[in-house]
RNA sequence: GCUCCCUUCGUCUAGCGGUAAGGACGCGGCCCUCUCAAGGCUGAAACACGAGUUCGAUUCUCGUAGGGAGCGCCA
């Protein structure tokens, strides 16, 4: 049978990386068994919905080509379907109308747990017949479901194994508001079985709504789905992820300079692995994955691991695709890209010494515009007046190199060193300083090369000249 | 308070009754080296605790402790 799953969060902020991995999960366990991979919105909150939380959500599975067969099916446009199944419940008797006024179960829930009890409906309007008219008139009713006060309700749970919980710990919940509204546990009952989702994968914060979805399951004479409740995915320091731990929300890893398949191939390895693999690809997660070795325990995230394998990813993906994301920061820290080298190559060069694609813009800004002026302490350091001979001797043999690549550079630079008698350092880092201002760069081959002919000439001018007003100063 | 769930290095994890408890990130050291990285080698680092079951428990059972979730006319 093919396996149905859905990813349904609610539009009331952006794409959580906790959801993140639980629609990756949904979406990898329906592309390996062949099946189906539905998107639902779950905005029956019409206070809380926004349509900008929708955008967000859309956009972040967008980002992390997380693409699904059906959907966006949102619960605002199925009220009718509600309606219809609410009617249908209430003429079994499976569900009631409750005229209770909120200020009465209020009461009755702290009276519940000063007595150390748990908080329930108490029933009073399961079987009344006597609702003055009044009432009726007055108090627009809401609809309970009726909950079966006798057995248990067990599930085997593909993550968590055999869950049981008796039913005289639920009571009668609310499946429809006063204005007809319909709430969440019911809503998404009506819609896996409309849906035909044969597998529910959830956070664990819903393991305490299956058995009362279970019990309205039944009431519908509905064929049960199958439950997986991954675990939760915790700040950094073990606390519960929000907006102090940086970033929560999946766009944010773009901008941070994180690449989609880094963030998904950390997301998959919270909770699941696959022997001693770390690196995993699209092809390999769908092969490999299965929710059913999906572990129990929350995991902490861990920015050093997904900082290793963004870095990982800047580095083994083709460059020009590793470009193509690097140009959005291009573009946002305002760099012209027409101005320098092209990216891909930057890309080659850059990506073993950044851990972000925020980080390669940021270091990056001197292959494309001139920098101010030169780091002080390297410039204290690296040209003073024993390097005037050696960048003097560079730019002459620079300016003769006709193919600027990586490889003449590198001969240049050497038979330079050598024909002055002296190591590479002596060279390097006179050169790297008036290349970059700093003397911190990438190998002075590479570094030449992205920086260019010209502008790699008019720079060591530039040094020569600063040597010399250095000279005569002192 | 009540119910449900969880517990292997700092972190992510392997383990499925007998292992020197393995890998990865991070951290330390060494090597390489024109800087910074990257890379190679290497080191330190874990079975929450207490009872059982068993010839033998990280692995099975039960407690304890700690952590999490839920107890809404939110999802």
């Amino acid at each position: 049978m093919s396996v149905r799953t859905r990813f349904a969060p609610s539009p009331t902020g952006f794409l959580h990386v906790g959801g993140a991995r639980t629609a990756l999960f949904c979406y990898l366990q329906a592309r390996a068994k062949g099946g189906q991979f539905i998107l639902r919105i779950e905005d029956t909150d019409l206070e809380r919905s926004t349509e900008e939380s929708v955008q967000a959500i859309l956009n972040g599975m967008h980002w992390l080509g997380l693409d699904y067969d059906e959907g966006p099916i949102f619960q605002t446009h199925r009220f009718a379907r509600y309606a219809e199944v609410t009617r249908t419940l209430l003429a079994e008797n499976k569900a009631y109308h409750c005229y209770c006024p909120k200020d009465r179960l209020e009461i009755l829930r702290e009276q519940q747990m000063q007595q150390g009890l748990k908080p329930r409906y108490d029933g009073l309007c399961r079987d009344r017949k006597d609702i003055p008219q009044d009432i009726s008139r007055s108090i627009k009713p809401v609809v309970r479901f009726r909950n079966p006060d006798e057995g248990d309700v067990s599930w085997d749970d593909a993550v968590r194994g055999l869950i049981s919980i008796s039913n005289t710990e639920l009571d009668d919940l609310v499946i429809a508001r006063p204005d007809g509204s319909p709430t969440y546990n019911f809503t998404v009952v009506v819609d896996d079985i409309d849906m035909a989702v044969s597998l529910v994968i959830r956070g664990d914060d819903h393991i305490n709504n299956t058995p009362r979805q279970i019990n309205i399951y039944r009431a519908l004479g509905a064929e049960l789905p199958r439950f997986a409740h991954v675990p939760m995915i915790l700040g950094a320091d073990g606390a519960r992820l929000s907006k102090r731990h940086g970033a929560v929300g999946v766009m944010q890893y773009r901008d941070d300079g994180y690449l989609p398949q880094a963030l998904l191939n950390y997301l998959v390895r919270l909770g699941w692995s696959h022997g001693d693999q770390e690196v995993f690809s699209m092809a390999e997660m769908i092969e490999y994955f299965d929710i059913v070795d999906v572990n129990r325990k929350a995991a902490a995230f861990d920015y050093n691991k997904l900082d290793w394998l963004n870095q990982h990813y800047m580095r083994e993906l083709p460059a020009s695709e590793v470009a193509a994301h690097l140009r959005w920061h291009m573009d946002h820290v305002g760099l012209n890209v027409q101005s320098g080298p092209a990216l891909a190559d930057l890309v080659t060069v850059q990506s073993e010494r950044v851990k972000t694609l925020k980080e390669m813009a940021a270091v990056s800004t001197v292959y494309y515009q001139d920098y101010d002026d030169f780091e002080p302490t390297a410039a204290k350091k690296h040209l003073r007046l024993v390097a005037a001979e050696p960048l003097q001797a560079i730019r002459a043999s620079l300016a003769a190199v006709v193919d600027w690549q990586p490889e003449a550079l590198d001969q240049a630079v050497h038979q330079t060193a050598e024909g002055l008698g002296v190591n590479m350092g002596k060279v390097a880092q006179p050169l790297r300083v008036a290349l970059t201002g700093t003397s911190v760069s990438p190998a002075i081959d590479k570094t030449l090369w992205l920086v260019g002919k010209d502008r790699s000439l008019e720079r060591i001018d530039r040094a020569l000249q600063f040597i010399e007003q250095r000279g005569a100063a002192e």
